[in-house]
DNA sequence: TTGCAGACCTGTATC
DNA sequence: TGATACAGGTCTGCA
């Protein structure tokens, strides 16, 4: 019942991040999670309609989950994990990351509904993870809508960090982060 | 790990409640318990179809639960409490009854699906919760049909004290018992 | 294997 | 309006 790199918080404690994050600056927090924050990606999603319907979970691809947010095996049936992330404003995500052995999949649960309802996301949209370059801790959610030109919209109704896959994909999970989060 | 009035009964001791009421009279046991059994009600649920259905549970409304079975906060979320009732038959039933912090709700779990299935419980049928007048330690519980006419139906197929309730509901929660009920 | 028990979650209604 | 109550739902361990 520990995390390799502090990730398992605590139920109580809640809107402690958001608050610190409303105190950084007096840019648009869009601007300056843009400019100032050196992010890699870590891979992304097009969203189900089961991901945005009622069954209130996100289910992460096996292959990124064991990748980036790997569950040491003995505890994964456990209480389940909170991840934490920070959206393209700046607010404060957390999520019930768990493992389900009846259907064999990482999920997010708690929490996800509350973001797809927010971000007004729909079957086809894309979730986007990222981390930052340096500190493996900060973990950052983003989005774009399905029918947007992944290069060209910059401050179009694109959606969070809708450019930020004008990378090359081989730029995904690289940068000086080399430690796996490890949880539980 | 007491209870104030000595509610925390041990899995054991099973029949006796039953015995003692066939040596009384030549009366159906229904009339009997009727007749010489001072109660006072505490509450009453109409029961909804999860009540009933395969969720295994009852919960009781935080305003009764509160009043007549609390729970000392300290405790609440321990292992749960078992509370004993009579039926109106005399027959003793046991239900492990706790507080769930997810939905901040007060439950029945455990025993109570096998009192809906003996009494054949539908919903929209009422479970009426009692107490002895005199001792407060001694927990009834009664039911009713949806569709039993509360006055009149007194030995038919009504149910558990169908007639219980044809006092005045301002008779709710008085008598000698002023003493609260406290568990944990 | 199935069902029960326990814990957890969420949308809706209501205050 | 924000907070609360709870009906209805989920998953998991266990018997």
């Amino acid at each position: 019942m520990n995390t390799a790199l502090g990730f398992n918080l605590n139920e109580e404690e809640e809107e402690l991040d958001e608050q610190l994050a409303d105190e950084r600056e007096n840019h648009s927090k869009e601007e300056l999670q843009e400019h100032e924050i050196p992010k890699e990606a870590l891979f992304e999603k097009p969203l189900t309609p089961s991901d945005v319907g009622k069954l209130n979970r996100l289910v992460i691809p096996k292959q990124h989950a064991e990748k980036y947010f790997p569950l040491n095996g003995g505890d994964s049936g456990e209480k389940g994990f909170l991840l934490g992330f920070e959206d393209e404003v700046g607010k404060s995500w957390r999520f019930r990351y768990s493992y389900w052995n009846s259907s064999q999949s990482y999920v997010l649960t708690k929490g996800w509904s509350r973001f797809v309802k927010e971000k007004r996301l729909d079957a086809g949209d894309i979730v986007l993870f990222q981390r930052h370059r340096l500190d493996c801790t900060r973990l950052f959610i983003g989005w774009r809508r399905k029918n947007a030109a992944p290069p060209a919209s910059v401050a179009g109704g694109g959606g969070g960090w809708s450019h930020f896959y004008s990378g090359h994909p081989s730029d995904l999970g690289t940068g000086a982060c080399h430690a796996i989060l490890e949880i539980a």
